[in-house]
DNA sequence: ATTGCTTCCGTAGTGAGGTACGGGTTTAAG
DNA sequence: CTTAAACCCGTACCTCACTACGGAAGCAAT
């Protein structure tokens, strides 16, 4: 379990990183990581320069990078070309801000809904049911633009 | 004797709907649309009930609700159990504003990072990738939930 | 009557990001 | 020395909501 002079195998890697084996060689498989040489009938060796770029996925995953685009993000990495990693991130602040709005739209609405039958309608019709039964006519236009 | 009209194809009614015709046979072998009996050897006819019945589908979609979520929401339909389709909606309300706060989480932390490096940063490494180097250390503590 | 669009029906594939399985080899613990 | 855990590798499977394919048969217009 020791990772004796930075060496560790597939499994220590993973863990110190919190993801599982499978991910890893999922990543390798993809073309994210590199897969080091094996030894004659041994085992692969993994050193901190291969944590470190897990980091870098899982750090680029969170804030909402696909993997297709942490790979293009990892060519830029050399830190010669930091212009075009802050235009990608500049594209997913605006995508993540149009997902936001989206679901502020959604939470405006489904709280109106939730609100007005809460708000007791005696023996009529329960407005909430009403409005998804007349497909929920206000609040949106787009309405069919659902994926 | 019922007088039909407004007797649709699959195919019309899936364009009114806004929805595709493999949609469509797709909802009902989802159990979320009833089959209609099959005239023989020719070709099945729906009527303005199925019409309603997609854009009850479409507009709970637009909500957030999974088919699943709104296969159970068909079953409340009947407007006698609206308490239980409310809390529905109330859970999903909340799932919703998870989502809006973390995003909101990754808007800020991205914003941060595309300042710091067009404020211009010399001949210093890019602070953007250098954030993503050491796994962004910072704007988060549940890191490694990424999905 | 021939073209040509629909419908019918079952099955299979897509995309994203993994997860699981199975059979074989290697290494570490006792 | 034995055995359990870990590694290797390819392949299949998972979720979700569709989407496509293929072949037969119906229906509408020319
Ligand atoms: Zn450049
Ligand atoms: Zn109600
Ligand atoms: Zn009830
Ligand atoms: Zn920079």
């Amino acid at each position: 379990m020791l990772k004796k002079r930075n060496v560790m195998t597939i499994g220590t890697l993973a863990k110190t990183a919190g993801v599982g084996v499978e991910t890893v060689r999922y990543y390798q498989r993809r073309g994210l990581m590199s897969e080091p040489e094996k030894p004659y009938g041994g085992i692969r060796h993994y050193d901190e320069q291969a944590l470190a770029r897990l980091h870098f996925i899982r750090a680029s995953q969170w804030l909402g990078f696909s993997l297709d685009e942490i790979g293009e993000l990892l060519t830029l990495q050399d830190g010669a070309h930091c212009d075009e990693a802050r235009e990608l991130g500049e594209q997913k602040l605006i995508s993540v801000r149009r997902k936001i709005s989206h679901l502020q739209q959604i939470e405006q609405a489904l709280n109106e809904l939730v609100q007005k039958c809460s708000a007791g309608h005696g023996d009529v019709y329960c407005p909430l049911m009403a409005s998804l039964n007349d497909g929920f006519e206000d609040a949106t236009t787009d309405k069919h633009k659902v994926r």
